[in-house]
DNA sequence: CTGAAAGCGCTTACAG
DNA sequence: CTGAAAGCGCTTACAG
């Protein structure tokens, strides 16, 4: 940092935070060039001559330049920040999601603006904060925006990438799990394993995962010619609703033997409610399966037999997206659609 | 957004994205006003005549504008903007309490941005990237910033607040918990119920929190005239590590009938490995206290006996000290320890 | 290939 | 109390 010092840098009257950047007006005068042109060095598409280019880049390195975000994106209306939104922080599949979403998204040069929302309802606020940022886009993670939300994305230009759980809204672009497919995967692994009466765990019953992992589970099901499963509300994706959900499952006439959950932390919270309320044996009595496969579901404690999500390549499609998009915003909405990975085999399910 | 359209205001050349926003150039023309004016309504500390002031706030809200916070922070060197640097995710307190601090931060109009770092090597790059934001303070959440890491926060001009984990570095400030505290009760706890050969569970041995527990457990244990506990090395602040922990545990010649654990990941993983590769009894054979008192230690499947973190107290401390950090980044550096809550008694201890 | 100039959206001394 | 002007750090047509 010495060379700041060379430079001749001041502080200046308005840093009264003890703030000395080096500016490109700095960098300029150093290299003895206008502005213009070492504003150019750091533009591929910009003309200049290759020389030149390689001598501003090196200073640039020495002296510790880096071209000031709020100030570029003043003029060219990108800002690198990706919004992120989240509200379902107590599933642990989304903080495994967020880390590598970010380290992706670091990885093209975007940072990302975190909003967490406790409550559904405060999400609104803390969106328009984001939005006044410009991000140039917003991805969603387990949670839905209100259509007010929405509408001001597309007004401030930022298109919103729906992850895992997609949205209704017909303009917004979406990278998931197959889950249909998933839940397809569910049905045959247990009706397989010679299973009769199956039943499904339902979460939060308007969200996409939901909706089409029981779906999928149910038309396979139905389609190898076993009787409909019980369908069950749990109500939220959440250990809490598994738990409570056990309390109805015992209250069923006919007991089901296998049981597929809308999550694992769903099916860790039911198969504790089964064990603890109903003093049923899991696998003895029912096998379980859950879906996404989080490192919890690894433990030898749970040993939960699940559905695993191809995270690498959502979150790989993820970035990839957000690059095109952070170029050309004006893309097309588009839904990219994994296919899940293959059953995880651990100690929650058996052979009948 | 129709009054966007009333205004006047057209896309114009450079918003190829189509981002058509309110400056304050279009308020100050619909309102007829000068531009300083109406930027000074928003400022509590200009003096502008308070109708004037009320009447641009009132058209301000109907045409949706809010001060680009880009420009602003061209000018006035503060951004509004926390950098949050996160990188053991996989410990669930984290989740829990990002969530909470970006709510909190939200409240005081802060935008926090997200650093977060699989492996700890990869965080320097990151930490450059939000640099170039000039965030007003950075927040770093079980993380350890390289020495260069933090030497470039303060050129930046942005301090840094250690959250749990408190930095060796006496330039940076801290909220914590009182971990030494928090260790003695919980060897009170255990010697209370008779408890006479102890051991801990060490976790990432550098960590403050680490070193402050264990340091904590140790003393009090001796000082209540019970022998020094055995310390087994787990490594660091995760299921696996406490897992492998029991192992060593196991090869212990006199058995430990109390354990006190880095943390609740730590215990949990203890405990399933004391029970799963040692074939003992939790609480019968021994008894695990644990740190933190995350949502997991209540699950019935684990029921850990913990020491509550006092969360709400350091995100709150956490906020107010980012709000102060925000008008005034030259405050002196200042560590805040908050009590720890009682310990929660559950399934994992008994009187022996 | 390079430089001077305009301007992105703001804030804030400086006059009046 | 208000307005005109300068300037924060950049990019990018426009000349040369």
């Amino acid at each position: 940092m010495e060379e700041v010092n060379e430079l001749g840098v001041s502080a200046g009257p308005g840093s009264r935070k003890g703030r000395s950047r080096v500016t490109v007006k700095d960098l300029a005068r150093d290299l003895g060039m206008s502005v213009s042109t070492v504003s150019r060095a750091f533009y591929a598409e910009a003309v200049v001559a290759p020389a030149t280019r390689e001598l501003v880049l090196k200073r640039a390195r020495e002296l510790g330049y880096r071209p000031n975000p709020m100030a570029q994106s003043l003029k060219t209306n990108r800002t690198q920040i990706a919004g992120m939104v989240v509200s379902d922080i107590t599933n642990p599949f989304y903080p495994e999601v967020m880390s590598r979403l970010a380290a992706g998204l670091h990885e093209i040069g975007m940072n990302v603006m975190l909003i967490s929302a406790p409550q559904a309802g405060e999400i609104d606020d803390a969106v328009k904060l984001l939005l006044s940022y410009q991000p140039d886009l917003v991805i969603i993670l387990a949670a839905t925006l209100s259509s007010e939300a929405m509408r001001e994305c597309r007004t401030a230009g930022s298109p919103c990438i729906f992850f895992n759980r997609l949205s209704s809204d017909p303009d917004s672009f979406g990278v998931s799990c197959d889950n249909a497919k998933g839940g397809g995967k569910a049905a045959d692994f247990l009706i397989k394993r010679n299973h009769k009466r199956l039943a499904y765990i339902s979460a939060y019953a308007d969200a996409s995962t939901n909706m089409e992992r029981r779906d999928g589970f149910l038309k396979r099901v139905v389609e190898r010619g076993l009787t409909r499963p019980v369908v069950i509300e749990a109500g939220s994706f959440s250990y809490e609703a598994g738990y409570e959900a056990a309390g109805a499952f015992g209250e069923l006439e006919e007991r089901p033997d296998g049981v597929f959950c809308a999550n694992d932390i769903v099916a860790l919270g039911f198969i504790d409610g089964v064990r603890n309320r109903l003093g049923l044996d899991v696998p003895g009595d029912i096998s379980v399966v859950g879906f996404d496969d989080i490192a919890m579901a690894g433990w030898p404690s749970h040993g939960l037999t699940t559905v695993g999500q191809p995270v690498d390549e959502m979150v790989s499609a993820t970035v990839e997206l957000a690059a095109t998009l952070a170029a050309d915003p004006r893309e097309k909405p588009i839904v990219t659609r994994l296919a899940p990975r293959a059953i995880v085999e651990r100690t929650t399910t058996r052979r009948r």
